[in-house]
RNA sequence: GGUGGGAUGGGUGAGUGGCUGAAACCAACAGUUUGCUAAACUGUCGUACGGGUAACUGUACCGCGAGUUCGAAUCUCGCUCCCACCGCCA
């Protein structure tokens, strides 16, 4: 949630950067701004009534005390006139607040002013492209095929036992999956982040601190009886971990990391990107979340790029990184870095990670602040990143490294493995 | 699922209708003392919003939401969460 502050002193600013996402918010925050004045004014009138009122009180008391019943009594018909006026300011001020909130949940995040203005993923800045093509002397298979003919994924077997979108690793292909989670999470903590294994199921407020809720609570499954969302990206539990959070000094750098399975109702989609395991309703990933004082977000940001960079080169995997443009970030995002790896058989990019940095959107709503030398409380900045997504990864590999003979596994998941190659 | 108990500031914990935003202690921070450390002493020590250049000031907040009352941390009702014990279960 953008801060209110923002508005009212820099809305021209605000304006100019939701245009980078196709966005003309004149509107919104013209009536943002309209109703806020007239909060502003309506809330300190309510505020010298209950002043009054105290006042009034007060008196009342001292004048039982000292006995005088019938100057009491007379003190206590004053109130009630004052009392109707609060009775109705509070509930229009009450109306403003909650008018105004819902606006202000409506608005994403303004992109960072190196965020290009664009429409589609045709308009994401490319900034780096690494790693050559594989080429083949046979035709290659796509990894739907792969992994039927080597036994490492079953999706028949998932959509018997749940559905579509719910695949078996099994044999190879199951203790591949479980390299990689360990191969990401020891380079993680290599990096210097703290491992959590956080819980899959999360409340509301969970869901509304990282921008899930309210509005994509479609994206999400949900269990009724227990009014709990099932995650759809680590993200979730371990930025939440800091809502609600003082932090008591300026000096901090928070880092966490942790693995678990990710849910996606992902309703709509269909045809050939989401065959095999390009999309899928449960997938796993390994996330890393940063917390971080608002001079350092930038310098975070270069790292988390760095760090994901280098997973993809130990993996000897072709990649780029693109930057996204205003119209193709999420809606929480003040700057986003996806970063694509190709895919041989099927020839083109899939995605594997997005990094982004939040400044004080996710904080706002989180309220998670820290506290500066002059002990005045701001809002901390939040960023995070796939570090990484496993079935798109699992899906390169497979096929870029298919040969006539098997499958040749990565050199640096090889002692993860336990085996060089899948026959 | 059943039965009890509880929720107060960073922590422990006092407070059952009126200068109580909240005692006391601990922790933390600053200072004095000290060769250094420790101890001792002194002081500071919640958050949010509004107004003000500022000093400052108004209001709200004692799990959440209603209610009673001139006045609620304190009384009433509803809800949530936590703890203990029993049952069930990995």
């Amino acid at each position: 949630m953008l801060e209110i502050q923002r508005l009212r002193s820099d809305k021209e600013g605000v304006l100019n950067g939701l245009f980078k996402r196709n966005i003309d918010a004149t509107n919104t925050i013209n009536e943002i701004l309209d109703i806020d004045s007239l909060w502003r004014s309506s809330k300190t009138e309510l505020e010298s009534i209950f002043a009054e009122l105290n006042q009034l009180s007060r008196k009342v008391g001292l004048l039982l005390k000292e006995g005088h019943q019938e100057e009491a009594s007379q003190l206590k018909l004053e109130t009630t006139s004052l009392k109707e006026k609060e009775t109705n300011l509070k509930l229009k001020v009450e109306e403003m607040e909650s008018k105004i909130s819902a606006l202000l949940y409506s608005l994403p995040n303004v992109p960072h002013e190196d965020v290009a203005q664009g429409k589609t993923p045709e308009d994401n800045e490319q900034i780096e492209r690494s790693g050559d093509f594989p080429t083949f002397a046979f035709s290659a298979s796509p990894h739907w095929d792969l992994v039927k003919k080597y036994e490492l994924i079953d999706f028949e077997l998932g959509v018997k036992v749940s559905g579509a979108g719910f695949p078996f690793y099994r044999g190879k292909g199951a203790k591949l999956q479980r390299a990689l989670i360990s191969f990401f999470l020891d380079e993680a903590e290599k990096a210097g982040y703290e491992e959590f294994i956080a819980p899959l199921l999360v409340n509301e407020a969970s869901g509304i601190g990282t921008g899930q809720l309210p509005d994509k609570e479609g994206q999400m499954y949900y269990s009724q009886a227990d009014d709990l969302y099932l995650i759809p990206t680590a993200e979730v539990p371990l930025t939440n971990i800091y809502r609600d959070v003082l932090l008591p000094n300026e000096d901090f750098s928070i880092k966490l990391t942790g693995y678990t399975p990710c849910f996606r109702r992902e309703a709509g989609s269909y045809g050939k990107d989401v065959r095999g395991l390009n999309r899928l309703h449960q997938f796993d990933k390994v996330e890393i979340v940063r917390i971080e004082n608002p001079k350092n977000s930038e310098k975070a940001l270069n790292e988390m790029v760095a760090h994901v960079r280098e997973l993809l080169v130990k993996l000897e995997l072709p990649f780029r990184i693109l930057r996204l443009c205003g119209g193709d970030m999420g809606f929480a995002s003040a700057m986003t870095y996806d970063f694509e790896v190709y895919s041989a058989a099927q020839e083109k990019w899939l995605e594997v990670s997005s990094v982004s940095r939040f400044d004080t959107f996710q904080s706002n709503r989180l309220k998670l602040r820290y506290k500066d030398d002059q002990k005045k409380s701001h809002l901390c900045h939040t960023l995070n990143g796939s570090a990484l997504a496993l079935p798109r990864i699992l899906a390169a590999i497979l096929e870029n490294n298919q040969t006539q003979e098997g499958i040749t596994i990565p050199t640096i998941l090889q002692s993860y493995t336990g085996f060089s190659s899948i026959q």
